[in-house]
DNA sequence: AAGCCTGCGTTCGCTATCGCACGGACTCGG
DNA sequence: CCGAGTCCGTGCGATAGCGAACGCAGGCTT
């Protein structure tokens, strides 16, 4: 059995984390695909190993936005723990790997029998839900910079690498901000030595410099999942 | 028995109902009073009869900002449910009332128990979910007096009154703007006719023009509910 | 009656962000 | 080698919301 590189599944015992691969096929993430549309029925549930997954809330005329970020410290289609199998958001990959995926109905046999696994998942969705909650405030009230420095962390902790993909284009899209206020920030980031990007290849120079320009809200995040899980 | 005004409970069968009431006892909620700060273990969970509740978020630095609201048809403590006794978030009383108290631990015996409580829970949980995460999408792109109309409507519902007591310092507070911009929302809304107010007493004249001048955060939040509850 | 506090309306200058638009640089395919 | 597409930087005017401050009015206290 090669090492489980998915958080929540490492923190099973054993027996049910043998249990619930067997239930699992492993399946590519790539770019852009969506894995889910609010309103559909959620057939299964994800859990990544490499690479991150956008939730995106879509609102009636206001663009869309990302309201949380799932890598492999996470699961997508938690809601299907709460035995709601229709989904409130969309799921973008934002960035390339795979995922252990499971069927919603073995998932729930699987809930019902493990309480192991019950517990995990409330504790995890606890942690969304904080997250969420905390999304929306900072969007609110930080400025683009701090945030985009949280974001760059929160996808790098997510995706386990220190370089990606992501065109500014894209960024303003998640930030829910223009383009060119992403153009400001992170030329602001990179003059200041702790980004290096050219045509959409990001890479992160100075982590702990990152961190002391993200708001707060990195921080409290990193620490309520810490917490919990 | 007196007719419990808490939808939730409402929604439980008979037998599980009148188990649970008996656990709880029935408590004043006085404005201004905090049931629980962030944190702190949650000693009771509550159900509202009447009056409603602020969840409010706190961060870092930025001030303090409201990111939910409950009252008859929910329930404060929801996160017991999940297993987890911190409380995430601080819980305010807007506006006076009387709420159902049960303590932590008999709750979560009941829980145990009742597989209709559960249900409830879940279904509940999911709202509450998909509530935080358009919150968030709606501080942000939505303006100040579309929010205005909606936090009205949503207090009004909440509290079951047509009219109750809010100054524009406090609702300022709410909404995460200043106090002036209420001035100009507010000021606004009662020069079209739809509300009326004088010294904090506020009360909703025309409702579905109200509901017009809501943004559609509003309808999609009571369409979420219906569906689930 | 006088004073004080609370709640509300108004104004001023300021900043961050917006929307739009243009131009330059790099990249890839024919 | 040349076009076409992608990605990034810049500049413009417009605007919503910010922070701070002042003044007024109603109600309560003394």
């Amino acid at each position: 059995m090669p090492a489980v590189q998915n958080h929540l599944i490492e923190l099973l015992p054993r027996a049910d984390r043998t249990h619930l691969l067997r239930l699992s096929e492993q399946v590519p993430l790539d770019v852009g695909s969506v894995l889910c549309e609010p309103g559909h029925p959620t057939r299964h549930v994800y859990f990544p190993l490499e690479g991150f997954v956008s939730l995106v809330g879509l609102n009636d005329l206001s663009p869309d936005l990302e309201v949380g970020m799932v890598g492999r410290e996470g699961m997508l289609g938690a809601a299907v723990a709460l035995g709601v199998t229709t989904a409130p958001l969309r799921l973008l990959v934002q960035s390339a790997g795979s995922a252990l995926r499971v069927g919603t109905a073995a998932f729930r046999a699987e809930l019902a029998r493990s309480a192991a696994l019950q517990r995990c998942m409330n504790r995890y969705l606890y942690v969304l839900m904080a997250q969420m909650a905390n999304w929306g405030a900072c969007h609110r009230f930080h400025p683009i910079e701090p945030r985009l420095a949280r974001w760059l962390l929160m996808s790098q902790d997510r995706s386990g690498a220190d370089r990606f993909h992501i065109t500014q284009e894209l960024l303003a899209y998640r930030l829910g901000v223009r383009r060119v206020g992403i153009t400001h920030a992170a030329g602001s980031l990179q003059r200041g030595g702790l980004i290096e990007y050219r045509r959409g290849d990001m890479k992160v120079l100075d982590r702990s410099g990152l961190e002391a320009a993200a708001c707060g809200c990195y921080a409290a995040d990193r620490q309520a999942y810490a917490a919990l899980l």
